[in-house]
DNA sequence: AAATATATCTTGCATTACAAGATAGTGATG
DNA sequence: CATCACTATCTTGTAATGCAAGATATATTT
C-alpha cells in the first residue's frame, strides 16, 4: 500500500475496452491515449500481456498493419462479446465508486 | 475479468481506514459496517489477513477487550500513520476514479 | 448436551500490474 | 556504411492482494 499500482487491477481491462471502443487502436497508441486521460504512463509489460489476454477471451480482435515508421502494428477492434464485458464493466465500476465514496464521505448508514 | 473481487485491490485498506478513522471498531463489525455502506459481502479471510497486515504497517492499533456475546473483539484505532495513509489514500483515489471517469465519458483529449 | 451466533486466525490459491530483457523495422546522423 | 534513436511488440518472472476453506474459542439458547 504506497503506489497506485494494485488499484488498476480489474479496471485498467475496461478502459482499455472503452477506448477501443472508439475505433481500431493498436498498442503503442493506446498507452499514450490512456496518458492523455490522465493516467500515469504505463510500461509495454502492462498493456501487452492485458490486450494479449483479451482477444484471447474474445473481447478483442486483431489485424496487423504496415507502418510507416517501424515494425508492424497490431490494430485491435472490440468484438461483440467485448461490448457486452464493456457495459457489464461500468455498471461493476459505478457499484464501486458509489460504495467507495460512500465510505469516504461517511455517508448511507 | 468477471467479478468485482480485483478491483478491490488496493482500495479496500483504504476503506477500512476511513471507517476506523470514526471509531473505535472491531473486525466482525466492520464487515457488516462495509455492506451498510453498499459493498457485498466480505469473508472473515479478507477482512482479518488485512487488519493484521496494517497492524504491523502500524497504520491502525489494537487492544482486546470482553464481549457479552462471544469471545475477546479486537479493537481498531487509527494512528498517526494511519491518518497520513488515509490522506493519500484518498488523494490517489480521486486521481484515479477522474481518470477512469475520463475515459468512460471519453473527455480530455 | 447440543446447537447457534459471535469472533478471530491460518494456509494456500488465483489473478493481475509491472519490471526487465529480447526482437525487429525505419529513418536520420555522422 | 555504421550507429543511433524511435517505433512497435512479445516473453518471463515477481510481488501484491482478495478470498475460499478450515480451525478455534466463547456465550447464550434449546
Amino acid at each position: 500500500m504506497a503506489d497506485t499500482t494494485q488499484m488498476l487491477k480489474g479496471i485498467l481491462d475496461g478502459c482499455l475496452l472503452s477506448i477501443i471502443k472508439d475505433g481500431e487502436i493498436y498498442g503503442y497508441e493506446l498507452a499514450a491515449r490512456l496518458e492523455s486521460y490522465g493516467f500515469t504512463s504505463f510500461s509495454e509489460g502492462t498493456i501487452y500481456p492485458l490486450l494479449l489476454r483479451m482477444q484471447k477471451e474474445g473481447l478483442v480482435s486483431a489485424t496487423l498493419r504496415k507502418s510507416t515508421a517501424g515494425p508492424k502494428r497490431k490494430y485491435y477492434s472490440l468484438t461483440e462479446k467485448g461490448e457486452g464485458e464493456l457495459v457489464s464493466f461500468i455498471k461493476r465500476w459505478e457499484q464501486l465508486s458509489f460504495s467507495v465514496n460512500n465510505v469516504l464521505d461517511k455517508r448511507g448508514m
